[in-house]
DNA sequence: CAACCTCTGATTGTCGACAATTTGATATGA
DNA sequence: TCATATCAAATTGTCGACAATCAGAGGTTG
């Protein structure tokens, strides 16, 4: 529960002791959760009147929402909110596949009990919520994270932790507001997530990569198939935007 | 050729426009080069004087090395050159072989004729140096990095593209130097290259993977096996530096 | 009417100065 | 001698102002 550290309004939360860094989370939460619009041009002196700084700190959290790859900037013309195409998100699944696998082999060797424990938790309290039928919501948008989170830590791979953690992981928050459909395939995936942590208790590190595997693999396939069809009868609905024009 | 833009002295590049991407580019070279010792603490005012600028650019540009951890801040206190130890070196290699055999996996099923050709080329190029005898050191140090580069180009998977080419590919410069050793094994990881291009041709998405795997899995021992030899003899020879104190 | 040019407004890039914090040394005391 | 407290120098964090550059409105010309 203590892992991610959010909802932290403001002043001084523990690692947050330059202005810099706090608007930097501010804004990175602020794209994730879709307050700001993607793909919407976001300028220095409004967000400087906004979050009542100067411009230098923010431009320091800028150039660091950049590096994270949520806007993209181009010089002397500004910076704009990233906009994931399917395409891009569909690259973004690939990566997963083969970062996440190899955290669940290395999870599968270096997870201590505890850690274990703490994951069989995690299941628990989604099944919980599943029983209930309307945790469906929550359990793809943030529950599923902390899932794939506690195994990339189970890892112990620092490296590891910081690209999937530090640098996707938000990008995938950023994909699941923007396209406002959940990935939806609660019980299947809820069966996965339970085959790997069998395995990674049992300290299978071949087998543990390989259900990951073919976990993110079908979570894509859902996702690609889904967008297939939104496609084919014209009606976006499922997927809000595909490719609309950036605004602004 | 015209891939990597680097010995870009100074002035004008084409995608140089600033000072602060200049500089970032300049500090990026002097750090993977060796040239800023790694562990030395850098501060903004001496930087400040030697690349005679302000220190506003000055700090995003130690933002954006701070991303591609390159060098770690600490808020307050100050900024020194990252120093791998072995651990984290190997957790590199892991990280590498997970994003690397998607790499080649990808790259079987999207490289163009053009593409491969082109890589046989590099090959053909390391095959002649390697004659030569004396095209050790270049091979293992520049040229490696040329095969795996056009491979991930290959991949057609722009985010795989930034991971490795953008960020971690620094990182394995920067341990080549912090490490004097080259990896040596040219003769085997020659013919490893050799068969994986063979599979990428065939379009034999699954070998491609697996023989990339082994490579670079290869190479990660072979790493770790010269470390341990290393630390036997305890007249570290070979590795310059294990866990030195930071200085100054 | 369309294409091109000019100019204005706004935004970004850069700089120097001031405030806040840390580090190391010096001095003081037990 | 060791530990602690105080202090000064340097460094980092932040700010406001100026210069350089770009986007768009409006007018001109073919």
């Amino acid at each position: 529960m203590p892992e991610r550290a959010e909802t932290n309004s403001d002043d001084t939360s523990p690692e947050v002791r330059t202005l810099a860094e706090r608007v930097f989370h501010q804004l990175q939460d602020a794209i994730v959760r879709g307050e700001i619009v993607p793909g919407s041009k976001i300028t220095e002196p409004g967000l400087s009147k906004t979050y009542g700084i100067s411009r230098g700190p923010l431009r320091e959290a800028m150039r660091r929402l950049e590096a994270h790859r949520l806007i993209e900037r181009v010089p002397h013309v500004g910076a704009r909110v990233v906009q994931l195409s399917m395409k891009e998100l569909l690259e973004l699944f690939d990566v997963r596949e083969a970062l996440e696998s190899m955290a669940a082999r290395l999870a599968a060797e270096h997870m201590t009990a505890e850690e274990i424990a703490g994951l069989r938790n995690v299941l628990a309290v989604h099944e919980s919520q599943d029983d209930l039928k309307r945790g469906e919501a929550y359990y793809q948008r943030e529950g599923d994270l902390d899932f794939h989170y506690r195994i990339v830590q189970g890892s112990h791979n620092k490296m590891l932790m910081n690209l999937l953690c530090d640098d996707l992981y938000y990008l995938v928050r950023l994909y699941r507001t923007q396209f406002s459909a959940s990935g939806s395939r609660p019980q299947r995936a809820f069966v996965e997530h339970h085959r790997i942590v069998d395995a990674i208790e049992a300290g299978d590190a071949e087998l543990s990569e390989l259900l990951m595997r073919r976990h993110v693999s079908a979570s894509r396939a859902n996702v690609a198939d889904r967008y297939a069809a939104a496609l084919e009868q014209t009606s976006t609905q499922a997927f809000s935007q595909t490719q609309t024009a950036p605004e602004k």
